[in-house]
DNA sequence: AAGGCACACCGTTTGGCTAC
DNA sequence: GTAGCCAAACGGTGTGCCTT
């Protein structure tokens, strides 16, 4: 459980059912209750720190310095909602048998970091979490970088979990640029949440 | 008409408890 | 150890009232 807190930093309980479920050796999570049990007793030792923010999906949990070594996320900021929708996604890939890690930091100029890296039996997927719309040309340069990276081999697709608004973005941008053509068969594009970053059943 | 404020209501989360 | 039920707590939203 610690080891994927630190690959993810913050996540929601939500995202804690599913993980213990996995952790079970179950694709289903633990009820909401265990789950809240679990944090309560977590917090308890000083392993956790949670703090309810009124999202659904329910209080925000990290694991403390003494559990990860890693500083405090920061947590009242744009992308700690992001941070805890990768976290959402992450979970239902463990849940699901994926092995989950962070991309790797760019190497070059010009490459893309992927929100995370889903390691499957059969398949290795790149997984963007796409909460708002991005301007045009900046999808044409994430494009060209998966373009290069899907062309090395080691991994096969790349997944866009996106909300509605935000997957009407990237459609538009596969069809309208031809870098987007390129690679459009080779990457898939989901509506998972709603505007709030909230998971859609 | 617009803005500020208090209040009630609603849905969700949390923790206590019990039964299995 | 877990699921289910219940009550309390909390945040968000809508409504009514008052002032500007």
């Amino acid at each position: 459980m610690f080891e994927w807190l630190r690959i993810v930093r913050v996540c929601d309980v939500q995202s804690i059912r599913w993980v213990l479920g996995a952790l079970n050796s179950s694709s289903r999570p633990v009820s909401t209750r265990s789950a809240q049990v679990w944090c309560a007793r977590m917090e308890q030792v000083g392993l956790i720190e949670r703090v309810n923010v009124g999202a659904p999906g329910g209080s925000w949990v990290w694991g403390t310095y003494e559990a990860t070594g890693q500083a405090r996320p920061r947590i009242y900021t744009q992308t700690a909602r992001h941070e805890v929708a990768v976290a959402a996604a992450s979970a239902r890939y463990i849940a699901a048998g994926f092995a989950w890690k962070r991309d790797e930091k760019p190497s070059r100029v010009g490459s893309h970091q992927a929100d995370g890296v889903a390691l499957g039996l059969r398949s290795v997927d790149l997984i963007e979490v796409e909460l708002t719309p991005k301007r045009a040309p900046r999808y044409a340069s994430i494009f060209s970088a998966y373009r290069r990276r899907l062309a090395l081999g080691s991994e096969d697709s790349v997944v866009y979990l996106c909300t509605e608004s935000a997957a009407r973005a990237v459609r538009r941008a596969l069809s309208d640029f031809r870098v987007g053509d390129d690679i459009a068969d080779r990457v898939r594009v989901r509506v998972m949440f709603d505007d709030r970053g909230g998971l859609l059943a």
